[in-house]
DNA sequence: AAACTCAAAATGTGATCACAAACTTTAACT
DNA sequence: AGTTAAAGTTTGTGATCACATTTTGAGTTT
C-alpha cells in the first residue's frame, strides 16, 4: 500500500475550540519544523487527510497556507513537498535570519521593560536546565521562545511573521545542526544579549543576537552535513 | 443591496492556462496592493465570488493565501479585511524594508553581470519616461520591477517573498505617498545604485537602496497622511 | 430615546461529488 | 532488452450542499 516511505507525524489532541483547519495547520507545521517529513517527498491531500483522519478540505487549506509561508513548495506539477536544501540556500537563510532578527531586536529594545527582561531571564534559565538535561528539542523550542519574546516587545512589530517563515524553512534541517550543539554551544549569548538590554546598547544587542544565530546554526553548513541534506531527500531529481 | 460601500476592483481577462484560484489570487492581490479595497471593510467569500463570477471555493483559497502573506488579516470573528494602518506600523514597515532590502541588495551584488546591469539600466530609463509622463502608477510598478530584478540576481535568493509581503502591506497606503512623489523624487537613487554596482561597492549600494526607499515612502508617515489612513478606513473600531 | 431581546438572514467551515490533468502500470513493438 | 503507447489509477481543482456560528434588524421594554 505504501509505495513511498510512510509519513509519521506527531498527532496531538484536537481542541474543540479550534477549527479543524487550524489543527491540521499546526500539526503539519510542527511536522515540517521538526523534519518529520522528508524533503522532496510528495505530500498528497488525500494521504494526509487519511493520516489525520479528516476530510480533504482542511488539509487543502493548511497546505496552501504553509506553502504561502514558504514552509512547503508547490511545483509546476501541483505537487506539494518540503523544499530541498542546498548549502548556498542554507547560508542565505542564515544570513537573512541575522539581518532581520538583529534589526527586530534593535527595534524592540526601546520597549523592553523590567517585566519583559524578567521573562527573558526566566527563559534563559529554562534553556540552561534543558541543556543540562540534554533535551535538545526542548532547547530548540525554548530558544525560539526567547527570540520571540524579545522581538514581540515591540508592540508595532511587523517582522515576526517573516522571521517565523525563515525558522520554518530552516527547521527541517536544524535537527542535523542541534545534534552537534552540545559541543559548540559554549558561550551563553543570551546573557550577552540581556546585558546589552540592561545597558540599552542596541549595537551590542545586535552583535549578541548575530553571534547566537551564527553559532547556533551556521556551522551546520559543512560539507558532511550538506551530504546529509541530499542523502535524506527523497526521490533525487530525475 | 449594498449595505457597505461597494467593492470596485480591476478585472483582467482570465488566461485558460491558469487555475481559477490563481487568477482570483492575482486579481485580489492587485486590488489590495493598489488600495482598491478599504482597510477595515469586511471581505466575504460569497460577495467576492459574486463580483468575480466564480464559485466560493477559489475565493476561499485565495483569501487564505493572502492572509498568510499578511496582505489580509483574519480577525477572531473569522472576518477578513485589509489591515488598518497606523503611523508607527507604517514606520516599522518602512524600516523593515530598508533592513531586508539593503541586505538582499548586498547579497545579490556578487551575482550581477553585464546582462542584469543592462536590464536594470533599461528599467531605470523606463521609470524616467513614465515619470516624465506623470504616470505614477506605472512608475510604482516599474520601481518594483527594478528592485525585484536587483534582488533576484542572487540565484539562492530567499528574501524576495518576505520583501513582497512588506510591499503588499505598504501597498494600500502607498497611493497616498506617491501623490507627493513628483515634488520629492528629485535625486535618482537608482543611478547611484547602478554606479555602486559597477564599482562592486556593497556599502554604497546599500546606502543607495536605503535612500531610495526612505525618500520614496518615509515622508508619507506625516500627521496629515496618517489622518488620511484613519479617514479612509471603513467602520471605525466598535 | 437608548438598550435589550429574539428571530431572520448571512457567513465561514467542512464534507462530498464530478472532472480533467498527471502519474503509474502494463502491453506491444522495434 | 529498451523504448514507446495506451489503459488504468491517482490526484488537484472546482462546485455544491449542510450546518453551526455570527451578524443584522425589527420589535419591545425601560
Amino acid at each position: 500500500m505504501d509505495k513511498k516511505s510512510p509519513i509519521k507525524i506527531t498527532l496531538t489532541e484536537r481542541d474543540e475550540s479550534v477549527t479543524i483547519t487550524q489543527w491540521v495547520y499546526q500539526t503539519l507545521r510542527y511536522a515540517v519544523m521538526n523534519g518529520q517529513i522528508l524533503p522532496g517527498r510528495a505530500l498528497t491531500i488525500r494521504e494526509l487527510a487519511s493520516i489525520l483522519d479528516v476530510s480533504p478540505m482542511p488539509v487543502r487549506e493548511a497546505l496552501r497556507q504553509l506553502a504561502a509561508e514558504n514552509a512547503l513548495e508547490i511545483q509546476g506539477n501541483r505537487r506539494v513537498m518540503v523544499p530541498r536544501m542546498t548549502a548556498m540556500k542554507f547560508t542565505e537563510l542564515c544570513e537573512a535570519r541575522i539581518a532581520i532578527e538583529s534589526h527586530a531586536a534593535a527595534r524592540a529594545l526601546p520597549y523592553i521593560d523590567a517585566t519583559i527582561l524578567d521573562e527573558l531571564r526566566q527563559l534563559d534559565r529554562l534553556i540552561d536546565e534543558a541543556q543540562a538535561l540534554g533535551d535538545l528539542e526542548q532547547v530548540s523550542i525554548l530558544n525560539q521562545n526567547f527570540h520571540r519574546a524579545l522581538y514581540t516587545a515591540n508592540p508595532h512589530q511587523v517582522t515576526l511573521p517573516l522571521i517565523e517563515s525563515l525558522w520554518l524553512q530552516l527547521g527541517p534541517f536544524m535537527r542535523l545542526a542541534t545534534s552537534k550543539l552540545e559541543e559548540h554551544y559554549l558561550i551563553d549569548r543570551h546573557n550577552e544579549a540581556m546585558h546589552a538590554i540592561e545597558r540599552k546598547d542596541a549595537l551590542a544587542l545586535q552583535m549578541a543576537i548575530t553571534a547566537d544565530i551564527r553559532e547556533g546554526i551556521a556551522f551546520a553548513a559543512t560539507p558532511e552535513l550538506l551530504h546529509s541534506f541530499i542523502e535524506q531527500s527523497a526521490g533525487v531529481s530525475a
